[in-house]
DNA sequence: TATGAATGAGCGTTCATTCAT
DNA sequence: TATGAATGAACGCTCATTCAT
């Protein structure tokens, strides 16, 4: 991972161009290979993430890319090679969209939230690829184990830059960053690890508002909360509208 | 599982019991199912968290529990009854402890910190068991795993009590316990989920100083505030210790 | 192999005993292995010999030793471990009749021409199966393929021992026994791997006839030549019959 | 092949056009189809020979021969096509180099002595190439398992006419022509047979010393050997140098 | 109740061969 | 002529499950 400075913003989402020189292929064209390896991608994280690594045949992958079985091996050594790349393009969902959606929000608190309902949403639209995270990654041999770690870690900077912001600007305390970041990750993967238990009672922008509010209680200064509460309202507002 | 009302203490552990009427085995000596049932779930805990469940062969769970593999059938219908036989016992194992930590506890926010340690140090000991209800509830037909969701709600109803209390004690605001409750259950299960993080930078005990830390600031009035860093060493002071 | 003493009558045949150390089976009892291993032995050797390792399928061995394809793993661990298992048996062959045929022979030049006719007769009734070990050696792992190797030499000591019977009687020359054997040895296999050559111009009984004079030629003395001629039709006549 | 008379200088190399005519290819610029060819055959010998017909992929084939895959099939039908090339290739090479070093020697023995290692020799450059022959012709088709024969049969033909040589002379008895050949046929395919036996104890120079000596005695009159006792040192002399 | 030998369906993977370019 | 991406049949091997003892 290289060093960043500034904002988030900065950073180019890369794809899974990180990968290829990770997971050889036997094709050289460099185009093919890219909408091959999104084909079989694609399929591959839909399937997994319904029926999981084990229970997913490369048949089935192939069937679904609309490739033929043998071609899957053009592009990937194993069927854990296409579990990693399927893992990896996972993670890169998350930053691919965050960085966009924070373009022009320059108020800390509102960055962070802004941030925050954005993976969210990502994670809500990708209720079953998020859990396959957790899932499967164990099935991987341990060095692309360490690769998916360090694509999770990667994807968290963007919330860790944003509270760091926050406390900059004394509006949060002077809490450890990683630590604070870490909650606030687990809490937005929660939507998607517990939706069976929060489904029923609340909807992803309720739960982005409930959660919101419940880590500004957490991280927040008494000057930071104050702060906070006058402006709840308009914090909401502007960015409560789900992309798409 | 059956309401229940009063302190988590009033609860029973029940063991796998519960499973019995779930998982039917063929033997009729209720004593000789119980010690069966026990090798073969502590056997398939062991190898399902450290293998995954579907890496870890019925003769692998056959050979640690050394009886036949022949015999597994003789006590679960099916590999994946084995596998809810584990889920269950991991799940139980959380209930089993906590409870009679909190014997004779009475200051509500002593409650909250000691069932929230005593969890922590549980999962802290059975890291892999942990991920493995993360990894393997979804290898489960539908119904069963419905059993281990109600197992998990059950094992953070203990959680639920103690927040309740506080927050009676205005101490903590009036938030939505269930939701609250959900955020300290990640948190610990943060422990053992992001284990590969969090290892070379804290060991539990800290763990749970940072993360009680973190939530009273989430949850407490501001009087419950003032209150918590008066007191704060002292409740650190007397549970630090694991119970071993 | 062992250090041996005496004539090679004293050395008994122990059959695929031998391998039962190197190829491990799952099974335990031992008669079971025996029986199981003979079926998968005789079916492979049969089957390799015929359409070649690679030609024959795990299927088809099972089919012909009338089990399933997924039991021969239980008694091996690789299809090469079958071919180990063959090839072996095939060497095991030429040791297991040669001796008895050799009991009470006591005539240097009676016992080499018997010892020689032996095995050529025996290759005669294996024909495949001796080209199988020229075949099939080289795809075995190397450390098996010094097993194969070493059963190789171990049956060619028979010839050994009566070529030094020979010149301690002063019939042959003082020639190097090992090169000389390893000719008579080669004469052997020639049968099996020209066979296509020699088939149309002579059966076996004149192979042996021809190759034993040429061998004779090449290894008498001017005493033991004289002596050979004088003895040639009694030397041909008891032993020409095949054991059958 | 065709009957020939005379000595076997008389015949020409004909190298692998004999084939041309079965092994058809697609291609019409003759130059082309010889230059492809080559360059196929020598890296199928090569990789056959080290790996095996089976273990080797076409794939392998075109990369080493620095060609697609594709290619190959325009100069051969099938895999086992190349093979045939390939051992017909092998045979081949017996033939092109021996009668060369013939040129020039007209004593019998002598003939019979350079020829021998000659042969030898060859081999011993080409070891795996020789015991490719033994282990993959019966992976051919049966119509060219044929071919190889008569390549094989053609090339021994060298061998034959110098033992005729000899008998003519008086210096061999009237021995079976072809059985001899085929025992000095079959002395030299030892050395790559059983190279792992003898490499520890001999080098080629002392193998072909320790045969010629072996199968003069076979074949000799007493005159013969007498004569040939008489010349050993001149014999090994003038010829013991490997051409290089 | 307990064994463990036996089954056989199913999987990941390979590779000879084809064919559009 | 030459490429190399694509195919898909076929194989070795695993393992949950059964059942005779």
């Amino acid at each position: 991972m290289v060093k960043r400075s500034g904002t988030s913003d900065a950073r180019e989402s890369q794809g899974i161009t990180v990968d290829a020189s990770q997971v050889r292929s036997q094709a050289s064209d460099v185009d093919l290979v890219k909408r091959r390896r999104k084909q079989i991608v694609d399929a591959a994280v839909e399937l997994f993430a319904r029926e999981g690594f084990y229970r997913t045949t490369v048949q089935q992958i192939a069937k679904r890319a609309n490739i033929s079985a043998g071609l899957i091996y053009h592009y990937a050594r194993t069927k854990e090679d296409v579990l990693l790349l399927a893992l990896l393009h996972v993670l890169d969902t998350y930053r691919s969209e965050t960085p966009t959606v924070l373009k022009g929000v320059v108020e800390p608190l509102a960055r962070l939230r802004t941030a925050l309902a954005s993976f969210c949403r990502i994670v809500d639209k990708n209720l079953d690829a998020t859990v396959l995270v957790y899932r499967s990654t164990k099935s991987l041999p341990l060095e692309q184990r360490e690769l998916v770690k360090q694509g999770e870690v990667d994807a968290n900077e963007i919330i860790a830059e944003t509270v760091r912001d926050c406390i900059k600007a004394k509006l949060f305390r002077e809490v450890d960053v990683d630590f604070a970041t870490y909650q606030l990750i687990m809490n937005i993967h929660m939507w998607a690890l517990k939706h069976w238990h929060f489904k029923p009672r609340m909807n992803v922008e309720t739960f982005i508002d409930e959660s919101f509010d419940f880590f500004v209680h957490a991280l927040a200064t008494p000057r930071g909360l104050k702060y906070y509460q006058q402006r709840k309202a308009s914090l909401r507002g502007p960015r409560a509208r789900p992309a798409k």
